[in-house]
DNA sequence: GGGATGTTTTTGTCCGGACCGAAGTATTTC
DNA sequence: GAAATACTTCGGTCCGGACAAAAACATCCC
């Protein structure tokens, strides 16, 4: 009967709302100190400080001391994977959840996703540029396209990104738009230059990225939807 | 703080090692009765019933009732999406199950996995497909290449799966291996063609794919591995 | 009908672990 | 050195839920 690997004790691990909740805040890729992330998890510092250690000892976090400050990020991309799948999940088959503000909406539209761009904005990026043919599907998995890279430099995407070895750009499923976005290097990179451009900031305390108005309209001039081209869905 | 769909519920179910092992051994596709999967789950009937019946209630399995019998279900592929990945994770990460019988061995060559062929034989099904171009991977994912649907017609697969509208492959990431193995109606087919055939039968009580002498070798025969190909790896 | 089989409900026990307050340790600042 | 900040360890409470035995319920077989 115990065939494959130890799911229950993962999965216990993330079934506490307390750690569930920190480790949700820790998906847009950065470090967050314990004090911060025992706001996060809604839970005192003690019990924080407990949750944390048994989630690095399992391996899903990576401390970093840094004075009296301890830092915690998730230990890998794949731990974020596996919590979207969670949410991919959840949110189709769990109980809806009662508490739907309007950061529900936020986050629905743009947030982050341990490092890139997720949400129906990320979706509509990723749509854009395979439509240009920026990016296409290769053997070996998505791949910058012929006008892609000097399309991209011109937005100002540093070379260092486009020349990265190892594959560039992979695809990662939304759990509120059940599509796919851009991720890997690549999405990281847009992320980073949306941001940098002022286009958008990332709201304290969430992994919500709200973009302003002037950014929205810059956003949607550099990634136009062209209903007539075949994106692949 | 509370960003997201409820993560920590489902987990929460997933991580009593009970449910788990249930919900393991439904990741071959098939219905089990309670009683079955009280064994599975190695707790008595009661429990069982209790535990099975919050899956239901939270959508994540499907109940059939049959006489006096209830057959349960996983309610989607998509179950046993996350749930492979979580086994990728807890694989990586987890410590290593100390019981590592036969059985992990015979699991790590062949098993089954929401009914197509998972394993180390289920990735060198798709790399010689691959290989063969009688699967591609086209703007839309992956779809049977030229000679593929005749290649496939001569071994044995019914028409009416080659026919079958909606993508009739697609890819899944495959915990022992690390690497993408056919998933969808194809894979289905295809496992149920290496079952028809006599190659391979179902260990009872476990996911593992048994392949006799002779079955082997015709496996190997018809999906031989050509190293001079590139596979996309 | 009556007995056998399969499943659920009820009942009560019991253990793990989530929790916080308070005290203790490490580090920086003054 | 003393005080402030960041975090961990300790101690003790408490609740959820996992569990099985027994009994109730449902269905099939004869």
């Amino acid at each position: 009967m115990k065939d494959g690997p130890d799911i229950a004790a993962l999965a216990a691990l993330i079934g506490d709302p307390g750690r569930a909740n920190m480790m949700t805040a820790l998906m847009d890729g950065r470090a967050l100190s314990a004090g911060e992330l025992a706001r996060e998890g809604g839970v005192s510092l003690p019990t924080a400080s407990g949750h944390l250690s048994r989630l690095v000892e399992a391996g899903l976090l990576e401390v970093e001391r840094q004075g009296r400050h301890r830092y915690f990020r998730l230990s890998g991309s794949d731990v974020a994977e596996a919590l979207e799948a969670l949410m991919v999940l959840a949110e189709g088959r769990g109980r809806k959840r009662v508490r739907t503000g309007p950061r529900d909406a936020e986050m629905r539209l743009a947030r982050s996703c341990y490092k890139h761009l997720a949400g129906e904005l990320g979706v509509r990026m990723y749509d854009s540029l395979r439509a240009a043919r920026a990016i296409e599907m290769g053997p070996e998995g998505l791949r910058l396209g012929d006008g892609g890279r000097a399309q991209l430099s011109a937005l100002g995407l540093p070379d260092a990104v486009l020349r990265a070895r190892a594959p560039v750009c992979r695809e990662c499923l939304d759990w509120s738009e059940r599509r796919m976005h851009l991720s890997g290097p690549l999405g990281t990179g847009l992320l980073a230059l949306i941001l940098d451009k002022g286009w958008a900031r990332r709201v304290p305390d969430s992994r919500v990225i709200r973009f302003s108005h002037a950014g929205r309209t810059a956003f949607d001039a550099a990634f136009p939807l062209r209903e007539d081209v075949d994106v692949g869905d």
